[in-house]
DNA sequence: GTGGTCTAGACCACA
DNA sequence: GTGGTCTAGACCACC
């Protein structure tokens, strides 16, 4: 688990981080049950306040992805595969409908953008 | 030109204004020259203050997609051809990169992925 | 006289007119004595309104450089070589030291200012 | 760090503001990574509103000489020695070209000029 | 009438 | 604590 906080980015940090995790769990990167470091150590070895790992963690086990044993840490949460696959397909829908609707709102085609888009795969 | 806002939206209110106008410069909805309802007619129609529509107003300005002429009005910037389509490609191929790196991660293919930009479109 | 605006120039219209005005006049090319066109013929060949016109002619007026013979329009106002003269270093010298400012203010020495005005002379 | 206002110059405040702050970051004196004092703070030594110092900062940020952290502070931004030393010059130059003109429009040899230009200094 | 600037005071997200 | 956004209302310069 590799995780990175780019302070530039206009992105908040606790996102960065709540991105990178999600996206491990969501590729199965991250297996379920998997015991997550101690936030006290992810603060230090990244070089953000505790508040904001806390504040990542927080939204991770809001949405599931872990979940806490008090006394024992954070570990990765169970998950179904047909709720990975719905997850991951929301994740890929939302960013598609933004693609679309920008390129409605600039006057490009569906086959124009299909062009561009087989073009960047 | 119809303008809207929506409150609930996390993105400011100046930054959806921002896109709308210049989604529509862009696509060509909006020729040069053309002269826009005077600030405190929108700040009045769309409910919000003047000082939020000016800051759209402001950025609009300063990137080119308007100018504006004090005691006359704000009118849509002269812009090139070239520099229109530019502008285009840059703003559709960040769209597009973002979806296409999601899309591979998951294992989707180009095909596939240009069948459900196709269906939302 | 050749007039002209720029609209797109950030100097208010009737600041444009005044400047260039008032630089043929302290350049000798509008001598003393010379009438100028009616307003609204000015105003017309500009296409700018007479009121703008008529801010410029004041600030010409006030300043020395017109004056009014009320029947019979404008005209160049009489002026001293001592007073052309004095106003002629007024205007260098207020645009040197806004060189030499920023200059300073950027850390350049005098010596390397100079040599970069030779430069460009 | 020393800003300064002046309410009667014509130039507004939070362009007087941006010059002053631009120009520590061209000429060194405010190195890269400095932490600005908070946005309150320099309101209130000043005398002026928030907003009038947050305006001057956003342009600031906008042009590339500082980058904000929110929940951290403002800080000078990273800029390379070529881009510093390209900026100082465009800046100048501008400066240089307007008064190289009207010295020649004067008949002011570049000998005289640089003689007022070092008496300046 | 127009846009340009400024004020005082408020609420929110982030660290 | 920080910066980011928004409001309501004011004054000015310009056309």
């Amino acid at each position: 688990m590799n995780l990175s906080v780019n302070p530039n980015d206009k992105t908040p940090i606790y996102r960065q981080l709540y991105e990178q995790i999600a996206a491990e769990v969501l590729s199965g990167a991250l297996a379920p049950g998997t015991p997550l470091p101690p936030i006290r150590t992810v603060s230090k070895e990244l070089g953000v306040s505790m508040i904001t790992v806390r504040s990542a963690w927080e939204e991770l086990i809001r949405d599931g992805y872990l979940l806490t044993r008090t006394g024992s840490g954070c570990f990765v949460a169970p998950i179904s595969e047909a709720h990975r696959q719905s997850k991951v397909n929301e994740k890929l829908l939302a960013s598609i409908d933004e693609t679309v609707a920008g390129a409605r709102a600039l006057g490009v085609t569906a086959d124009e953008l299909c062009a561009m888009i087989r073009d960047r795969f």
